[in-house]
DNA sequence: ATCAATGGTCAAACCGCTTTGGATGGCGCA
DNA sequence: TGCGCCATCCAAAGCGGTTTGACCATTGAT
């Protein structure tokens, strides 16, 4: 059932018809009810394909996943951004479309993307210091917006963010109020932006205290359940072994938690562990208490704002950019304490 | 830049110049690398819109994602098995769609996705015992391929999906052989056709060698490390603890594992545990060596298999449904071991 | 009574491609 | 020389909607 049909069932034109289900104002209202029952009735769908060349608009977002370097770290994060958004997009009409491309083809495909009209706008996925994808895609001229930031970007751009450095700033004092004063970072890779800003913070956090880092103690890799017990094995067995570890995930944080049970102490008393909660609906911290004490921040309500925001700027194009910075809450749980006392 | 403007350039006509692009025999082959080489110097790429009204076909597949209730057990795995088909779509040219749907919309989603053309297949996740979507898409009229079975569907379908009964009756013989008498099953949710299945698969081996399952040593729920944790620590707890668990996935034999250290007892020695291993990139069981012993599949090469069957069928609609069944390889890891003395 | 404004409707153009059904001209062959 | 056959190319008709620009009949104002 198409339009054209529906309206010569209905003795009308098509542009009638179009009008009336679009709820355009010079149409009569008997007219219109009559054409909304009508299609009720022959359960009536415009097609999409014939909608979005007549308007000339794609009514879809591309999310643009790259195979092979970046991928395994945004993946466990990944699904629940994806969950956000998708949400967010099915409640406006839009579409989703998700690529998923070698590395070396992603420049081609944001290209791709824009040239052919797929879609109306794009999201950025884990961007990097000084990402070329942010220039790119404001040379090619389509609507988009970031998840997280890129250090070093010249020009202005939008973007949905978690406050990393000062997560990670306010963790790490908190840990220094238990007088802690050997603390480990179990980092992502630091090429990744968030990274480096939880590095930032940490950093800050120590030397506000006149403690100076320790790269012994500070580790950067994916963020997996074996790099995190690697990093946190290869630190207990230091002559000075840290009393504290903040991790960058709750999966590294189980790495260490394994490294530290492994060799005998018992977290929350002689080793305290904080990690950063993405909130993953798979991955809870816990019920009621908390396993792990964490700095929060749910990465499914960031999916939800970063696709918001961007239909915004494709409704309004003209508007400057937006900048969205969301605070993670520290929670406390069971995997921390006072340090103990000195031998 | 589109195929008039490319056409007028060239003094050819857009038909002229659509079937040199596209490879048809009736253009000489001087005109057609004209065509070619201006194409590309212009960066000429056809408007999607336009192909998928003209050719009717929508080159996307689309995948529905139920919001509330299903989504928390699949999301560990989907991102994975979105990689694989992903993979797959672009390599041919198609898109992929996620629809994100609260579940009460999931019904009117497929129907809408069809009657408005917006994919031309879809991928069906997650199915349950007796799962109604089946015969919902095979009466929508749309070439489908399942992630995994239905137990109890009447008409034939097309299907991916890992012998989960094998793998796990493979898994409980391989504790039996070691000795074990009392072995726990920490399963998923057995409304999944998959825990169904791997229940029969570990039931089936206990009888063939004689032993009752005990319900008592029987979990199922959600696979999150939390209830994988909750159930090993009420059944160490019991007067006949078990001395062996199988746990449902890597993240639920975390859980496991929490609570199996948390009593002081060591893995691998005191307490065995097998897990299904789904090959996820960000949660490799292990590197050299696996942590776990583990049923492994890759649940992304599953991906990659569904995607490419449903562009089959889609090629070949006249084909009789096809199946493939994956069957899981069983890795021999640290946490299993013979079974301890009996006190 | 006349005319402009207005409400309601429609025909036709258009979006950018594919595809059908000719047209044209050169060539081989009788 | 004449004819049929290819090899090439093109005009035009879709695909299924949206949107522009009339058109017509009322209505209200003058």
């Amino acid at each position: 059932m198409n339009l054209k049909e529906l309206a010569s069932q209905l003795g009308l034109s098509p542009t009638t018809v179009s009008r009336a289900l679009n709820g355009y104002p010079e149409v009569n209202e008997d007219t219109r009810e009559r054409v909304m029952a009508a299609a009720k009735r022959h359960n009536y769908r415009p097609n999409t394909k014939a909608i979005r060349l007549a308007t000339g608009r794609a009514f879809a977002i591309g999310h643009v996943i790259p195979l092979a370097t970046r991928h395994e770290i945004m993946n466990p994060i990944f699904a629940d951004f994806i969950a956000g958004a998708g949400e967010t997009y099915s409640k406006n009409g839009y579409d989703m479309v998700l690529s998923v491309v070698p590395d070396e083809d992603e420049t081609q495909t944001y290209r791709d993307l824009k040239a052919r009209g797929t879609v109306d706008g794009m999201i950025l996925h884990a961007p990097q210091m000084d990402d070329a994808r942010i220039p790119l895609l404001v040379e090619i001229g389509i609507p988009f917006v970031v998840h997280g930031r890129a250090t070093g970007a010249a020009l202005p751009y939008s973007w949905v963010d978690v406050n990393n450095r000062r997560a990670f700033q306010r963790a790490t004092e908190f840990l220094l109020d238990l007088g802690h004063r050997r603390i480990a970072l179990v980092n992502g890779l630091e090429n990744m932006d968030f990274a480096i800003r939880r590095r930032t913070g940490f950093t800050d956090a120590l030397l506000a205290r006149g403690l100076a880092p320790d790269s012994a103690i500070m580790a950067s890799d994916e963020m997996t359940e074996v790099s995190g017990y690697r990093a946190a094995k290869a630190m207990l067995a230091m002559d000075a072994p840290p009393t504290a570890f903040l991790a960058a995930s709750m999966i590294s944080g189980m790495g260490v938690r394994r490294a530290v049970e492994e060799r005998g102490l018992a977290i929350g008393r002689d080793i305290s562990i904080i990690i950063h909660d993405d909130d993953l609906s798979y991955m809870k911290n816990g019920e009621d208490v908390p396993i792990f004490t964490a700095t929060r921040s749910s990465v499914r309500e960031a999916g939800r704002l970063a696709a918001e925001m961007l239909l915004d700027i494709i409704a309004h194009p003209d508007h400057a950019p937006q900048q969205r910075l969301l605070e993670a809450e520290l929670i406390i749980g069971q995997s921390t304490g006072p340090a103990p006392a000195r031998n």
